[in-house]
RNA sequence: GGUACCAUGGCCGAGAGGUUAGGCAUCGGUCUGCAAAACCGCGUACAUCGGUUCGAAUCCGGUUGGUACCUCCA
């Protein structure tokens, strides 16, 4: 059996991981900022690490996920106007902060149970850990890292890295930094450019705010996310995740932070989610090409050509590497749509093959080829959790799948431990890692009764050789979206679209 | 401007010095009353120009094109 290798992006290289207390990982994952809805580029994130924590989990590993939700707001930095974005959009529509951001962590939760994701462990808020941030940037200064201006607490990044490799995870230089940084207008408190805010002091207008040593003021943007891993995972924990673009500044600064305050470098592994684009372009607010989750599922969006079912979405996501850029377009996603409901019916045939009892396979090669593409799915997501791999050997399996049920291949083809093993395998990938559900609706049991009924009646139709009456059943039914199959062995089955 | 990364068959998308990726679409066949589904068969693709090598899509360099980060961002 295969270690499991992770790509860690601040060494650019995969290793073998191990977490620090045996038999327990710590993950960190970089959650929403709840001051507007979410999008399909949210999706890939959550939907990458769930797939982590899942798998995770399967190997034995007991987990603490912690995701966060970001609802104090952050500001523009560098001398723009100081603002707060929940605030902002506050006061556009009349709400309550506390109301803005209930609104949207309900439709973001809403959004990854449709997708399937399992809840963390623990999500902390930003608003409710203001004491451990202000406790964090006290130890900063302490140790000498962080100047106070005005009621605002910066970070002061040249003396830090005089000390420390500021820039390696997101592969900058420091020199570079100063030279590169744009020059924004606005008073500049900073000492340096490049300096970040820990605290800043809030102007009168501001609506989040609270007291601290330096002044009625608000949190910085990088700070909440050191203070909350660190009350749960320690000082060191072994998972950090998040979409590339945090990587800098927003990881950097807490690796700078979490150094200074805590005596030593907070995260074993990063791991970073590649960007999800239309048609190139990465997908943002300030691109204004955004497809929200709630449009996503009903279609109603101009770049749409339907609505698409989470499920679709979370295996289009699969269907790639999460370190690879993924464009989105109506094809990509018709195919990936076609793609889940064809292996999802393989898995379905599959669970309803018996135990043929055959002690060996009257075909070695085919139960070899099944044991190995089998394997091959444990390999490949040990291989930096190559879920475009595991899915393409389960493809490699299908056709296995559907000939014995067909009867193209005997059923003594494969051996009982072999059948048991795929039967295992397709359950565990599917289910418990991928965490893949079918398309289908829910059958009522009602539906099914009616339908076993007009089953029979065109049976009777086809037995007379009635085939306008059989074909019109078929035909609209298939209409609206129930098609029909006729199996080999005479009897009839239908599938939900 | 600085720093990275990427360019794969009609489309999407793995891989990574010599061995099949996979999916979707198309086409042919089997099955079928006809279909659908399923099964079988078919693609010798890796931007371009050089170089290294017995051998490169995979390594090195140049070119072109694209993207990301440097500013809120998943």
């Amino acid at each position: 059996m295969s270690a499991l290798l992770i790509y860690n992006s601040y060494t650019r290289q995969k290793e073998a991981f191990t977490p620090i207390t045996p038999g327990h990982v710590g993950l960190y994952v970089c959650g929403p900022t709840v001051s507007g809805e979410s999008h399909l580029g949210h999706a890939r994130p959550y939907i990458t690490f769930d797939v982590v924590n899942r798998y995770l989990q399967y190997l034995g590993y007991k987990v603490r996920y912690v995701r966060n939700i970001t609802d104090a707001g952050h500001f523009e930095e560098e001398g723009r106007e100081a603002e707060d974005k929940v605030a902002k959009k506050a006061i556009l529509e009349m709400l309550e902060p506390m109301e803005l951001v209930h609104k949207y962590t309900s439709l973001f939760h809403w959004g990854m149970r449709r997708f399937n994701t399992l809840e963390p462990s623990i999500e902390p808020t930003a608003t409710g850990h203001i004491i451990e941030q202000i406790e964090m940037i006290k130890k900063i200064i302490a140790a000498g890292y962080a100047y106070e201006v005005n009621g605002s607490v910066y970070f002061d990044v040249k003396k830090y890295n005089d000390h420390y490799p500021y820039g390696k995870l997101s592969g900058r230089i420091l020199e570079d930094l100063l030279e590169t940084s744009r020059d924004l207008d606005g008073q500049d408190e900073k000492r340096e450019k490049v300096d970040f805010a820990l605290w800043k002091s809030a102007p009168p207008e501001h609506i989040m705010r609270w007291p601290s040593p330096w002044g009625e003021g608000f949190p910085g943007w990088h700070i909440e996310c050191s203070a909350m891993s660190s009350k749960y995972l320690g000082k060191q924990f072994d998972i950090h995740g998040g979409g590339m673009d945090l990587q800098f500044p927003h990881h950097e600064s807490e690796i700078a932070q979490s150094t200074i305050a805590h005596g030593c470098t907070p995260v074993n592994y990063w791991m970073h989610n590649n960007m999800i684009t239309i048609n190139g372009r990465k997908m943002g607010k300030s691109y204004n090409n955004v497809i929200k989750l709630t449009e996503l599922f009903s279609g109603d969006h101009e770049l749409l050509e339907q609505a698409y079912h989470p499920m679709v979405i979370r295996f289009y996501i699969l269907t790639t590497h999460y370190r690879s850029t993924l464009d989105f377009s109506n094809e990509a996603l018709q195919a990936a749509k076609k793609a889940l409901k064809r292996l999802w019916d393989a898995y379905e045939v599959l669970q309803k093959l018996e135990d043929n009892g055959a002690a060996t396979a009257s075909y070695p090669e085919l139960d070899k080829k099944v044991r190995d593409f089998c394997a091959a799915c444990h390999t490949d997501m040990n291989d930096d959790f190559n879920t475009a791999k595991v899915i393409a050997n389960l493809f490699e399996l299908a056709p296995v799948i559907n000939s014995i049920r067909q009867g193209q291949v005997p059923a003594g083809a494969i051996s009982s431990d072999t059948l048991a093993t795929l039967k295992t395998t397709f359950h565990s990938f599917m289910e418990t890692i991928l965490g893949l559900q079918p398309l289908k609706q829910e059958d009522t049991g009602k539906l099914d009764g009616v339908l076993q009924l007009v089953i029979a009646m065109r049976k009777d139709a086809r037995t007379r050789k009635d085939y306008a009456t059989s074909d019109k059943i078929r035909d609209t039914l298939g209409a609206i979206g129930i098609q029909l199959k006729d199996e080999k062995d005479g009897s009839v089955s239908y599938s939900l679209s």
